[in-house]
DNA sequence: GCGGATCTTGTTATCGCTAACAATGCATCG
DNA sequence: CGATGCATTGTTAGCGATAACAAGATCCGC
C-alpha cells in the first residue's frame, strides 16, 4: 500500500514503532513517574524518528484545557500598551503558553465584549484584558464566571485580579521633582479623562501640589497625542507665569517642546518639563526629557503570575499587584529663571 | 439530580433541547443548505437559550484544521513591526481567524525556529513570519512543506509568498525630493546592514544619486535607534558641506535633529532632513519631519490575503505583493543656503 | 396512483488524545 | 512458598465535533 498521503504521525504510530501501547507514549509525553527508563528512551527515540508532534486539539478536547492565553488589547501603537503586549508574550512563552491576541479598534464596551467572545470561542485557558478605560471594564461585568481573568490598568475598585502601575505615585514623583527645583507650581497637560491612567496621574499631580501647599492651576486637557501636547504648548507658551509643566505622556511632551521652541520659550531655561512613559526616544528630545518610567516588564510578569495562579490552583481569590514607577532624570528640568 | 457542576453545554445538549439530532445542530452551525427553515429556527433558539458555544478543539480534531494563524514577530516596540502586527490582527479577526503571536527576543535563526516550532505545535492553519533580516529567513529553510506561509519584509529572492514594502522606491522618493530642492548631494544614515529594509533603502538612495549624476557620499551606518541618529548627527554637524541627510527611519532623524540643534545647525535652514516610517509624532519634531510613509495596513491586508489563498485553495503558488510607499511633505526640507 | 428524484433527518464511525481501570511481572515478607 | 504490594504496561471508554452513509418524508412526472 502506498502511504504517500503522509498525514502527520499520531500517537499510535509512535507506539507501534516503539513496540508499546499508545498510553505508554502518552505517559512519556506527560512525564508520568512510572515508566521504565529503557521504555522511556525507546519511546523518545521513536518520537524523534517520526518527528511526532502531539495534537493539541485532541489534548484540549479530552482535558478541557488549552494552552492558550487570550489577550485583549487596543489596536494601538501607543507605546505603553505595545510594550506591555510584547513583554507579556515573552513571559507567557517562557511558561509554555501561547498567546492569542484580540485587537480592538476602540475601547468601547461592544468592541471589548466582542474580543472577549472570540477568545472564549477559542476556549482560552485564561484571559488578560488591558482595560485602561471605564467602558472596557464595564464589558467585563457579565463575563461568565470560572474563566481566569486578569485586568491590567483596570479599575482598582473592581473585584478582578488586577495589575496596575501606580500612576498617582509616578505623577507625584514628577510634580515633586519640579517643585524641588524651586518652581512655585506645576501645570499639568493630562490624558483623556476616561482613562484610569490619566485620572491617576491627575490625582497624583494634584495631591503633590496640595501637600506642598502650592496653588493648583487649571488642568489642561489632552488626549495622549503629540498634537494635543502641541496645542497645550501653544497656549501655555503665552503665559509667562508658567515655568513648569508635567505632561501625561512623553509624546505630549514632544508636542509641547515644539510649541515652546516655536514661540521662543526655552526648555529648561524658561520652562521645565517632565513627561511620563520613558519612550526610547525620550533621551533624544530637545532637550532630553526627564520622565517617569513604568516598568512594563514587571507589569507583564505580574499579570502572568496572577493568571497562572488562577489557572492552576483554581483560586478565584482576587489579588492585585501595584507596580511603582521611577523617575528618570535628564535635562528638561532646571530652577526657574 | 443536581446539575450544579455546569460544564459548558455541548452539541448534544442543544440537540436534546431542540428535539433533533446533534448532526442537525452541526448542519445549522455550518450553514448546510438542506435544513428546514423551521428546524433551523428551533435549533438557533436552543443555541441561544443554552448559550452554546461550539468547541473549537473538537472541530479542529475532526477536520484537521484550526482557525488560528500564527504570527512570528520580533518582540519589539519598533514602530514598523508594531504597526504591522496590530494591522494584521485586525484584518485576521475580520476574516474570522484568531492570531497567535510568537514573539522572539532576537531575530536569530534559533529564536525564529523555536517560535515557528511552537506555532506548529499549535497546529496553526497558516504562518506569517515578519522576517526583516537574513538570519530570520534562513530559519525558514527547513520548514515542513504544506504549511501555508507568508513572509513579510523577507528576502525577495526566496520562493515563499511574500509581502514587501518597496524600500528602494521610498528611498528614491526621499533622495529625489532633497535633490529637487537644489542640494548637490544627499547623505544617508542607514539602518543595520543585515536588515533587508535597510539594504533596500541604501540601494534606493544610491540609485537616485547615481541617476541624477550626483556624487555618492560615504554611508553613515546606524541601527534604527535615536541614539545612532544622534551619533551620526554629531559627526555630520561638523561637516559644512553636508546640507541634506536622509535617515533610514524617523527615530534616527529625531536623534539627528537634536545633534544638529545642539551644534547650532538649523534645520531646514542649514541642513535638510528626510526620515522614513511616518511615526505619529513625526509631525511634532522640531521642525516637523518630511518623511516616507509605508502603508502598514496595506501590507497586513496583502499578507492575510496571500495566506488565506494558500489556506483555502491549496495553491502553493508563490506570490508576492509589493507595496509602494509615499512621501509626506512637512517642514524639514528647504533649498540649500 | 406509482416509481424515482429530492429534501430532510438520523445513525454510526472516527479524529488523537487522556483518564480510569485491569492486568502483568517481580520483589518482599511472614 | 504463597500472599501482598508496587512498578510497569495494556485495554477500554469517552471528550465534542464532522463525515459518510442510511432512511424516511415529500414531491414530481407520467
Amino acid at each position: 500500500m502506498d502511504v504517500r498521503a503522509t498525514r502527520s504521525p499520531a500517537m499510535t504510530d509512535v507506539a507501534r514503532l516503539a513496540g508499546v501501547s499508545h498510553q505508554t507514549v502518552s505517559r512519556v509525553l506527560n512525564d508520568h513517574p512510572n515508566v521504565r527508563e529503557q521504555t522511556r528512551l525507546r519511546v523518545r527515540a521513536a518520537i524523534a524518528e517520526l518527528g511526532y508532534r502531539p495534537n493539541r486539539a485532541a489534548r484540549a478536547l479530552v482535558t478541557g484545557k488549552s494552552q492558550l492565553i487570550g489577550v485583549v488589547a487596543q489596536n494601538s501603537t501607543l507605546y505603553g500598551p505595545a510594550s506591555l503586549l510584547a513583554a507579556f508574550e515573552q513571559a507567557a512563552a517562557e511558561a509554555g503558553f501561547a498567546v492569542s491576541v484580540g485587537s480592538v479598534g476602540r475601547l468601547d464596551r461592544e468592541s471589548i465584549a466582542g474580543a472577549v467572545e472570540r477568545h472564549l470561542d477559542q476556549r482560552v485557558a485564561g484571559l488578560v484584558v488591558i482595560a485602561p478605560v471605564a467602558s472596557a471594564d464595564d464589558a467585563l461585568e457579565d463575563m461568565p464566571a470560572g474563566v481566569p481573568l486578569v485586568t491590567i490598568d483596570g479599575d482598582p475598585r473592581r473585584p478582578h485580579a488586577l495589575v496596575i502601575v501606580d500612576q498617582a505615585a509616578g505623577a507625584r514623583l514628577a510634580t515633586q521633582r519640579l517643585l524641588a527645583a524651586g518652581h512655585r507650581t506645576v501645570w499639568h497637560v493630562s490624558g483623556p479623562a476616561d482613562w484610569y491612567d490619566a485620572a491617576g496621574r491627575i490625582e497624583g499631580w494634584r495631591a503633590a501640589l496640595e501637600d506642598a501647599g502650592a496653588e493648583v492651576p487649571p488642568l489642561v486637557p489632552g488626549d495622549w497625542s503629540a498634537a494635543s501636547g502641541y496645542d497645550a504648548g501653544q497656549m501655555l507658551a503665552r503665559m509667562p507665569e508658567v515655568t513648569a509643566v508635567f505632561t501625561a505622556n512623553d509624546h505630549q511632551a514632544l508636542g509641547l517642546l515644539r510649541a515652546f521652541s516655536e514661540r521662543g520659550r526655552r526648555v529648561p531655561g524658561d520652562v521645565s518639563v517632565v513627561g511620563f512613559d520613558d519612550v526610547p526616544e525620550a533621551a533624544f528630545f530637545i532637550p532630553p526629557l526627564t520622565t517617569v518610567r513604568p516598568d512594563f516588564g514587571a507589569v507583564a510578569h505580574a499579570g502572568l503570575d496572577l493568571l497562572l495562579a488562577q489557572i492552576t490552583a483554581e483560586t478565584t481569590t482576587p489579588d492585585r499587584v501595584v507596580i511603582a514607577p521611577t523617575l528618570v532624570e535628564r535635562a528638561s528640568v532646571a530652577p526657574p529663571a
